[in-house]
DNA sequence: CGACCATTTGATATGGATCAAGCGATGTGG
DNA sequence: CCACATCGCTTGATCCATATCAAATGGTCG
């Protein structure tokens, strides 16, 4: 499917179509973006592995999964996205990775043209251009390490990462279920939740409801973050 | 351990310091590579994760792997650089990962600000660059999927790659130990072993010497590579 | 030849997967 | 407003792939 016009390719996988809202562009971060703000449905499309990567992503509310898929339907997600940060934007001209919204999320999209064309410009969205690209090597190389780790490692780490990217104070408020956690970690449902509840009971968390989730024990999660 | 002079930081752990030899150029390949060639000896390493990435390095002979190491040394290679391959363009200042000489290697070393500065000027370069880092991204994505598939499938995935890389038609030799591959696969070296001797008996491969594979049944494995 | 190191093979243990049932919220229609 | 279906999550019982521990084999080099 490619895109036509003015909007990035997305399949209609879920109810409700993506919704163009008005231009937007963003206050802070990697780029002076300015695009099109695009509101896509939990479980929606935002664009299909091997599928020309003609735009650039960014998440301005809501939660984001990039993940590839085994002919056999096992899923590894790869990396999530959150308010704040930029995806899909990658060196070849192909996206490597399916990109979903997890909840109803806020995506600004920029033709990847004009970023390119305004690096070629400014040296700094250059360097800004790097940047991301190294933040998503360092990403994926501490992933890789992860995956070498037991059950409790990996979600005391996981539980870390996240603290650190969404945290209010001590407080998580996970976006994505227990699956699209075990398949970050390469874990089951079960074994997630079995673990989440373990590290419950010895105190390093609390769990008021099932996707809230309290930093009891910083100490103790560190311990196990290897 | 700082760098002087000319010549890159790196640890004698091992019998032989690095030896300089005449400066040469590559043939081929991403960079036009002026730089001193050095010898490295088995197991000697290249450079140490979180030191400065002032050298990016190029595989003229050998073999290298960089690894990263959880503190109770659990060991992570995150990928092997062969002949021809470039390796330690680092997009921050600093290397993420060790790099190790797996056999003696003779490795071409550039200082990371000529080629930056080249790039610069050259915006031929610049692609390289890019190139460069879109290599290694959808390496690292590949190696995470590949972390979720079972002992069998890893293995044949691995064959693949080497063959790929390495294969003068469907003869490979490997350069690297079986815990080598262990750590590159997230399994232990006993299994490494069993499932290669399990290929063997399937007779998708053949073992003439441990480290001597020859590719017997490309479509066995491929089926195996999900 | 003998020491050393890498590899294979064997026996057993175990962490996490799998299969299956129960539970608690949320939502829908009668 | 309540009965009932649905969905996401938890918990339990069992199984199995891979790890672990241990010993044997084989190849290499001084």
């Amino acid at each position: 499917m490619l895109p036509t016009a003015s909007c990035p390719s997305h399949q209609t996988t879920s109810p409700r179509a993506p919704q163009p809202l008005p231009p937007a562009h963003s206050l802070s971060g990697p780029f002076e973006m300015v695009g099109a703000a695009m509101n896509f449905g939990r479980n929606m499309e935002i664009y299909g592995e091997s599928e020309p990567a003609d735009y650039v992503y960014k998440v301005v509310s809501g939660a984001v999964r990039a993940y590839r898929t085994l002919h056999d339907g096992r899923r590894q997600i790869a990396a999530f996205y959150l308010p704040g940060d930029t995806f899909g934007l990658e060196v070849d001209s192909t996206h490597v990775c399916s990109a979903e919204a997890i909840t109803d999320s806020i995506i600004l999209v920029v033709k990847r043209r004009a970023i390119v064309s305004q690096a070629n410009r400014d040296p700094k969205i250059a360097q800004q251009m790097w940047t991301l690209a190294g933040q998503e090597l360092q990403r994926f190389q501490s992933h890789m390490l992860l995956l070498v780790k037991n059950a409790q490692e990996r979600i005391a780490t996981f539980l870390l990462e996240m603290a650190d990217r969404i945290a209010t104070s001590d407080e998580v408020h996970l976006p994505m279920s227990r699956q699209d956690i075990a398949d970050y970690l390469g874990l089951t449902m079960e074994t997630i939740s079995r673990t989440l509840t373990q590290l419950e009971n010895e105190e390093a968390i609390a769990l008021p409801t099932s996707r809230h989730v309290v930093l009891r024990n910083r100490t103790a999660l560190n311990s196990l973050n290897a």
